[in-house]
DNA sequence: TTAGGTGCAAACAATTTGCCGTGTT
DNA sequence: AACACGGCAAATTGTTTGCACCTAA
């Protein structure tokens, strides 16, 4: 019970997500592999990265919704994967780390977002 | 022309982030204010966020649409914000940062996530 | 007076879910 | 045959927008 089965639907799409190195979402997915799979449905792509990322296969980039911060100079955070809490962090901001990305990557950087993730101290203490 | 004028609504919403270390949704501030101020109505504050942070006021933190990566290990992302592509960025994934962080804030950190911002080579070359 | 702002509801966009027929085991 | 899976469409949820009215300047 409760077993988990092949499907040639999650093969493709986790074998169109291994083959590329840009990071898509799932409608682009969807929009490669529909004209070879015509009755492909979007509800399955969402429902099979769902499944993929939550056995760890493969990973999720989002904030879910957008947060707003009246503090605008650059500051990393923290976000509580129990409770959803975003806090700041009393961190420095790396300015450094924005001319190593340039290097590295030839692409126009003009700054960062740090953001930590794990169980803050409220959820971790009502266990 | 094109000026812009004083709005009480504006300044609630502005006052209501300024007066919070949370990093609330356009939807938590909605609910905060709206128990006195019971004809404010969602867009409003929607159409005031997207107007303050456009001019620099306050700061937006997300990622629009959820997107997907088949590489689990951790490592750094750039964003383009001239066509929304996201790139792997060769620099190594920093372990030690999660320590300070666990020790600025008290939090249970398990990862961090790194995104770099601004404009990619391919981009860059089109003006 | 006049252009910008607001409320409201409708539109849009992203994602999830229920139902029911199909396919894997 | 049992039950997970997929297709489809409806439902949810988050965000934007059009329009008629209101208000600061």
């Amino acid at each position: 019970m409760n077993g988990k089965r092949y499907s040639r639907q999650r093969e493709l799409i986790y074998a169109a997500l291994k083959g590329t190195d840009q990071h898509p979402t799932a409608e682009m997915i969807y929009q490669w592999l529909k004209p070879e799979n015509p009755n492909l449905s979007l509800g399955t792509v969402y429902r099979n990265l769902n499944l993929l990322a939550d056995e760890g296969a493969i990973a999720r980039m989002a904030f879910p919704v957008e947060r707003y911060d009246a503090e605008t100079r650059p500051h990393p955070h923290f976000c509580c994967q129990a409770c959803g809490s975003v806090y700041d962090l009393s961190l420095p901001y790396d300015k450094a780390l924005d001319e190593q990305a340039l290097l590295a990557s030839g692409h126009d950087v003009t700054g960062h977002e740090l953001i930590f993730y794990g169980t803050c101290a409220k959820c971790k203490d009502v266990h």
